[in-house]
DNA sequence: CAAAATAACCAAATCGATTTGGGCAAAGTA
DNA sequence: TACTTTGCCCAAATCGATTTGGTTATTTTG
């Protein structure tokens, strides 16, 4: 029956009860230095009996080692977080936490927050993982000011060009979803992304615009600030389909737009995916629960937070010498929204 | 144009830079001690200047406090994790991330682990949130056994009688499902549960029985371990089914279990709603990505959420007089899959 | 056999903060 | 005047680990 340790235990008391150095417990806890292996089994035997953990402060002030990362995302609240919490996000955190254990790190959520809040400073952290960046983000910015490693999920926008990062491949992404929209009978398809300068955007529209001159389609772009959220994809959507009654196909970028898009389509009367095919990009919890359900792509955020872990330890252990990494190609997830009944 | 700072700022350069001791930086900038405004001033001017942050080890070291919380599940990975992962844990985790920075504290992730791993003596953190706790949960042990103040959502299982904790309602909850799906036209409704020893468990099969005897129904219910995921799903309603043929829905408390039990009634030929209602309690990813989607309860895990954070918060002041909180009761999200077609 | 290498161990320095226990004027009090 | 209080400040101790730079014995080598 063990009392409950009113007083931590600390290296002394194992140094104490093994009869050894403070020196000689450290070395045979953490199989440094010279340490002869039946001293090494006592003071494993008294470090267990005694309970001893070791204070990871006085460990990590010692060693100056990392122990805490963060996870910050530059999407509006009303995108990334809000009514419906669970998205790109907390998918990523979800594996990124597991990860960052593993290697021993603490992983914090610093969640998109309502605009005028920083807290960045509150915590201090060792690195952090951003998720696309936009140009000019403030976050990003603040982060690379104080000299810490970032690892940026998606190309980070603008001119951050040194920021290591893991390629969310969204120009074959886009193209993917388009290919097969077309394939599903879509002959004019709009395209709606974020007003914000972020990279995925600005590959989407590059893929879209191939796509369209190759298939003599007249390119429709529309731009929409991320903040309005739903309702904004709803602005959108009529007015694209009110200038351009052609479409009968939209890939809307941002899933809270797409799900808004949806929303106006069944107001005005237009039947998916019979009068209108729709498609986002990132099949979460919004995709799927829309109705009717959206197709979408399943990025493999498990493959692609587990390398930004990688590479961001990596950085925190000053091997900067890998700058990029690669997930694997995006794959298809088919739903109601593009698939028209045939005949 | 400032330069990235190789070598962290401490408090002695601080102190050099203001003409003061390292002592008086300390009492200036946390006032604490007696320090001429004027001495104050200076000192604040040079810790920005140079960009000073106090290194948090040092500071935890010396003052004993760490300002962490951990968020653990104590769910199997096949039920919490695996390749839905966004589940209860994570709902709450956004949310309990946001309330946890307001106040100062970080929040780490502690998801579900395969098997072996405990990961909990990596840590150190000052206090926990767990997630229905099972009785005899090994988890919730250790933190108890180190003194932790813990927070459990959901009442605790066993004999944890003295841990606080939001209750989740399960007992009202389970009644709503019932009452709904009996006056949706259910005649006879099997019960399926985890077999670990749960609050929420046991609260659902008294207010099942009670709800049973009240409505001439015989009372069915089977209990399925958790680890076994969807496919346990799968079984259960085989099982349940084979032996009860005049069963003519389930409620199906794990929502893993209910996804299981949907592909069961597929492959026997069981058309949902119409041969077998179907309904979970947490209105997740999986209940609304099912096929059809699931009825389901609104838990309002913000709410709950935010509750545990604010009960934890008061215990790790020293305040533990509230050893309860209530969140609001549960909502009905109605969806296909026990809305029969009139007539 | 003497010199060098190795094994096993330890005392003290160190990391960067906070806190303790003063020191020294200037101001207040008997 | 002498004695206490107050204001402002600092040197050194402290937190609990790791690391540096040794000291002894014990082998190995030339």
């Amino acid at each position: 029956m063990a009392d409950i340790p009113s007083q931590r235990i600390t290296i002394s008391d194992v140094a104490r009860e093994a009869g050894v150095s403070r020196t000689t417990v450290s070395h045979a806890l953490n199989g440094r230095g010279q340490v002869d292996p039946a001293t090494r089994l006592k003071v494993e035997e008294a470090a267990r009996s005694l309970g001893y953990r070791p204070n990871r402060h006085a460990q990590r002030l010692r060693t100056g080692g990392a122990s805490m990362i963060a996870l910050m995302s530059s999407m509006p609240f009303t995108v990334s977080g809000g009514p419906s919490r669970l998205g790109f996000f907390m998918e990523v955190a979800a594996v990124a936490a597991s990860s960052a254990l593993e290697r021993g790190l603490v992983m914090a959520l610093v969640p998109p927050h309502r605009p005028g809040q920083t807290s960045l400073n509150l915590l201090d952290i060792d690195g952090a993982l951003v998720i696309e960046p936009q140009a000019g983000d403030p976050q990003l910015a603040e982060l690379l000011q104080q000299g810490l490693p970032v690892v940026s999920i998606g190309r980070p926008g603008g001119d951050n060009v040194n920021v290591p990062y893991v390629d969310l491949l969204s120009g074959p992404a886009t193209q993917m979803l388009l290919t097969h929209m077309l394939a599903a009978g879509a002959r004019q398809i709009g395209l709606v992304v974020g007003a914000s300068e972020r990279t995925s955007y600005s590959q989407a529209e590059q893929a879209y615009a191939a796509m369209a001159a190759g298939h003599g389609m007249q390119p429709v772009v529309l731009r929409m600030d991320e903040a309005e959220g739903e309702d904004g994809g709803h602005a959108a959507a009529q007015q694209l389909l009110c200038e351009h009654p052609e479409l009968d196909a939209l890939l809307v970028m941002v899933d809270a737009f797409a799900v808004g898009a949806a929303r106006y389509a069944q107001q005005a009367g237009l039947r998916i995916p019979e009068d209108l095919m729709l498609a986002t990009r990132y099949d979460g919890l919004r995709a799927r629960s829309c109705e009717p359900p959206l197709t979408a792509l399943d990025l493999h955020l498990e493959d692609i937070a587990q390398q930004a872990v990688d590479l961001l330890f990596e950085h925190l252990r000053g091997d900067t010498t890998r700058r990029m990494a690669t997930g694997p190609l995006p794959a298809l997830a088919l739903r109601r929204s593009t698939q028209r009944k045939p005949g």
